[in-house]
DNA sequence: GCGCCCGGATGACAGATGTCACCCCGGACC
DNA sequence: GGTCCGGGGTGACATCTGTCATCCGGGCGC
């Protein structure tokens, strides 16, 4: 019986380095492939025979959702695991989307990816537990689009005047509506609010 | 020849599993002990014979920078190696005021990894190239302890008066020392200087 | 002893921020 | 036509922030 052969995209080296060898711990599986951003991935995929890809989403040149997308229809034998820092609800579903099998946190035991590797290769969904069921019974966004620039702009320390002038709207306005988000929130400034968008994804 | 005894602090269990996986690899290097976060770092040390620690900055409960400080008063023979994303000058000098022999950001190849083990074990430093010459014609930081403090809190959106009676002070004293430090830093308001002391890494 | 600096505190004041009640106007719906 | 939103605006008020000048007490150098 072969191995599993896995690909690995993950931007920063030292990273990259050490899931390999941590995937080349296990008897059964084999690393054929490393890229440090998604473009690399796509060719190395054209020149060894693969069955598991595993990348992160934030890197530089192409990012793991947009690689998912392509390898699914470029290579529809090849079972993608996004693996990621990001708890984002709205990370999971975009993934979900571009036709990955599994969705793992980098935050999550090592012992779990081989794990998923093996699961997704014998056809298998892999999501992650706490991940799949906040996604869904999560509370939507509740932010309109309006509240959503004030406040991204209000967190990078910008004064309601100056944001204001931005948007071409009044002072008093700009102040309504970070008054709003703030209470939708329930923070108790326009930082912690930001803070609190922010770490749900909805910045 | 006994191996190489090393402790691992990363807050993202997957990397911390992957990197012992890597370090495991070399002969002559032994994982000795593993931590998610800075305090279970401390109390490790204390139950493991160790010869180097591994360590990433960003972590709960303690950062790394504390940790290396907290080391090399209670066990000055076990060398510290910083681990970050980071490529932040203010970083590397509070690393290295802290007394840790090596600075290793995540993007360089994984072999460097084991390397700089065996050379901090030896004695020797290892610094990041590019980061060393960077860090030395670039302006120190110029927060004092409790300015820090201070304006760190007030990043997260805490109030003048929340903060005061955290760390006890009077709410006046708070807002001198943010004024002080939003002058320092040439910045607008609090969550302007938060920023800014944020990316020279000197929050 | 005498300065002198440093952490901390006060008080006062201008300006920014958060909250609320209420107004205006243009669609959509009946 | 009327009515009911929803985006945007106004004004007023209470707090919170940022700034400055000034003060106090304890080390430290000499």
């Amino acid at each position: 019986m072969s191995k599993i052969q896995v690909a690995i995209a993950e931007d920063q080296a030292m990273v990259l380095g050490a899931l390999a060898a941590l995937l080349e711990t296990e008897p059964d599986i084999a690393v054929c492939a490393r890229a440090t951003n998604g473009r690399a991935a796509l060719t190395a995929l054209g020149t060894h025979k693969t069955d598991v890809l595993v990348t992160d989403i934030e890197m530089p040149e192409m990012t793991g959702l947009t690689l998912a997308a392509e390898v699914r229809d470029r290579w529809p034998d090849v079972q993608v695991i996004i693996l990621t820092t990001f708890a984002r609800p709205g990370y999971l579903r975009r993934a979900l989307d571009a036709g990955a099998k599994g969705y793992l946190l980098k935050d999550r035991p090592s012992a779990e990816l081989a794990d998923a590797v093996r699961r997704v290769h014998r056809g298998q969904r892999v999501i992650d537990p706490e991940l799949a069921s906040e996604a869904w019974n999560s509370e939507p966004d509740p932010l309109t689009e309006r509240e959503r620039q004030i406040l991204w702009r209000a967190g990078e320390g910008r004064s309601s005047a100056d944001i204001a002038a931005e948007l071409h709207l009044s002072e008093g306005t700009v102040r309504n509506y970070l008054s709003e988000a703030i209470n939708k929130l329930g923070a108790a400034n326009r930082v912690e609010a930001a803070r609190l968008a922010r770490s749900k994804g909805w910045l």
